[in-house]
Formats: C-alpha cells, structure tokens, sequence
DNA sequence: CAAATATATATAAGTATTTTATATATACAA
DNA sequence: TTGTATATATAAAATACTTATATATATTTG
C-alpha cells in the first residue's frame, strides 16, 4: 500500500506531463501513458484514468492531440499523436513547468537553511 | 506583464507552500505570504488572496494553524503560526512536495535525453 | 470450463479547489 | 481627492479531479 495522497499535486501538472511524454515518445495510448509515468517516478505519480482521459480528450477538442485507432490482439487503442500546435505548446509547457518546479524549490530550500 | 498562467501548476501546493512558509519563519500574515512567495520566487509563483485566504481559513479549521490579531498603523493584522499539528503536517507535506518535485523531474529530463 | 486478472477506453456524479469579482478600511503620495 | 499600497475577507462561477461504474477482450489460474 504504497503511498497515495501525494496525487495531491498532480493537480495542474496532468496536461503538461501527457504533452511532453507524447513529445517524447512520438505516439501512445492512455494505458501506456499511466504505465509510463507510474514506472518513471517509481510509483511516485499515479494518474488515474479518470483524470487522464478527461485531459486526453480535451487536448484533442483543443487541437492539441490527433489519434488514430488500432486493433491490436483484437483490443481497440487509441493512440494519441501532437499536432504541429500540440508540439509547440508541449515546448511552452514543458518548460513552463520545470520553471514552476525550480520556483517550488526555492521556496521549500531556501538559501541558507541548514538541512538538518 | 511578466508571465502569467504558470500559476496553473500552483494548483494543491498552496497548502504545503504556507505551511512550510510558517515552520521557517514562525509567523506571518495573509498579505506577507503572498509578497514572500513572490519574491522568492522572482515573480514565478503568486498567490492570490482570494486562493490564500480559503486555505488559510481551512488550515485553521482543521487545527493546523492558530492565529493572532494585532493591530499595527491602524491596519489589522492576522498573524498565522502553526499548531504542534501543523508542525508535523508541514514535515510531512513538505517532504511529500519534494519529492513529487523530483518526480516531475524524472518525467521532464528523463535520464539520457539529449538537451538539444 | 469458469473465474480472476490484465488490458483498454470511457463517462457521470460528486467534491474540492481556484479564479474572478467584489466589499471594506486605513495610510500615504500626487 | 484620487490613486496606490496595505490588509482581510467572501461569494459566485468555472475548473479540475476523485471515485465509482460500465463495457469488452485476452490470458492466466484453478
């Protein structure tokens, strides 16, 4: 029973992770992207689908995100590609977010604080 | 006009900022904390009142803060401190913040990704 | 073969959180 | 006296997320 509550603040953060692993990555479907990001923090950042698909199909609607559908092993996915839009905004955000994550370090270890 | 929007990823760390905001400093007030985070973080993180206030009202509810009204030029001043609770809150989110910090990292600079 | 688990997408109801707008009040500068 | 800085506060609206649920196939386990 791992941790949970940390979820807390993946609030905001949903859109930017999605876009910029598909930045990565070229193409995946929902399922993958959970997988992916559950491996690559060690079970730090859990996205449940409830929250990654609203995010998903919204990014599409936003003209962000492209699919195409696949049968594979007669299971239907749906992969998820950026746009030409979707790519420059994955770059806006990206960096966005590691700028905020630098500003949430700053104030967490200030200059001067003894770690003890 | 500086940058705006970013505070999109502000979103479930106010908490945890005021909270940690308080174990360093003792006490502050409302307007202080605001100034505080953005000064620290150049501009990059602000709070706004109508975002802090709600928060801090909460903290107070749930006994992780206690304040104290002092009035100072005629203006009053609601000074906030953390309960023996809060302390051991503010250790645990602050930890818990730090490492989803690091967590976002590992999904923004994914080990060997060249930094083109 | 039946049941459980893993794979895969999806939505809806409820809750929590945040933005935006607004109200109040003092002090000081133009 | 008008605007700006200081200072707290709330309410309405929008947004975002959690939790629960539905559907369906493939594979493993008993």
């Amino acid at each position: 029973m791992e941790n949970n509550g940390n979820n807390e603040y993946v609030r905001g953060t949903i859109k930017t992770i999605v876009l910029n692993l598909l930045a990565e990555r070229g193409r995946m479907y929902g399922y993958e992207i959970t997988h992916e990001v559950k491996d690559r923090t060690d079970g730090e950042i859990t996205l449940t689908f409830g929250a990654l698909y609203p995010v998903l199909h919204k990014l599409e609607q936003e003209g962000y995100l492209e699919t195409e559908s696949e049968a594979v092993d007669g299971r239907l996915r749906k992969y998820y590609s950026l746009t030409t839009q979707g790519s420059e905004t994955a770059r806006t955000k990206t960096h966005d977010l590691a700028r905020f994550v630098e500003a949430v370090k700053l104030l967490l270890n200030p200059p001067g604080l003894a770690t003890d």
